[in-house]
DNA sequence: CTTGACCTTCCAGCTCACTGGAAGGTCTAC
DNA sequence: GTAGACCTTCCAGTGAGCTGGAAGGTCAAG
């Protein structure tokens, strides 16, 4: 199978399977007489593989660790374990910023539905977004 | 004032200012007769404003965009009204996304818990994230 | 023999907000 | 006169995951 073949089964474009396989997600496969990459009926199995994993939001570098622990010949089931626990970790992390983050602009957008454009014309910018004086060093 | 006092009482670095005003967000200053950038005191101000405006999660274009309207003589509250509500917006919007991540991810975790390695040797690469054939065109 | 689809490699750029470093100029203090 | 603190410009790189384009090779069909 050549690499445009392998692509359109994937649901990827050719630049990022050479890509893929730059980055070791995907062994270099033959090659034809020609040149050309020929590749077996698995890598479609690896390609699907890796849109899986980058779906449950592993990152390039984790399914490259994840693959080449499997390549070793170990099942990978641990790993993959901690990887998504650490992920969901992370999730949880980013929500709470998220929390946090709308809190504060729900906030902003309150004091903005206040105020009067024609009020807001001194030496500042924009008293919406401007915090009180003397809070810019003691974060 | 020269622009490493600015940087100082602004918490920034001198390259930052530099990219600041490179960027438009800071106008550029008249120089010394050495050539060197001689801030007016109100440049600590327009710095704070940057600074709040990207706690509120405003990228630098926004930002950017602003502080034109405050330059050219308008008061740019409903301007900053609508950025914040899209920011809040896109803020929800990321918290779906990240609630529907977590419950995927929560549910690959209950799998991997449930999965015994010595099982996990056939020719998938990893069961515990592998999505049922068919599943891979049809999003 | 030519067209055209497909393939190859290599290099560059994308977004975002900086950051690092090189090579050199300026100013103050000793 | 010299050390060294500060300043200047310009160029390049970071991270993540690709994407685009140029210049050229291969292969089957007509």
């Amino acid at each position: 199978m050549r690499i445009g073949e392998l692509a359109t089964k994937a649901g990827l474009s050719t630049k990022t399977i050479r890509f893929y396989e730059e980055s070791g997600l995907l062994p270099a496969p033959p090659r034809t007489s020609g040149g050309y990459r020929d590749y077996p009926a698995q890598a479609t199995t690896r390609l699907s593989f890796v849109r899986d994993a980058q779906a449950a939001g592993l990152t390039l570098g984790e399914i490259r660790s994840v693959l080449a622990l499997r390549d070793s010949g170990q099942a990978p089931c641990t790993q993959v374990g901690t990887l998504i626990d650490q992920h969901l970790a992370d999730i949880e992390r980013r929500m709470s910023e998220l929390r946090e983050a709308r809190a504060a602009l729900r906030e902003l957008s309150r004091r903005a539905a206040a105020t009067d454009p024609d009020t807001c014309t001194d030496g500042d910018i924009c008293t919406i977004l401007t915090r009180p004086a003397g809070s810019h060093g003691a974060e």
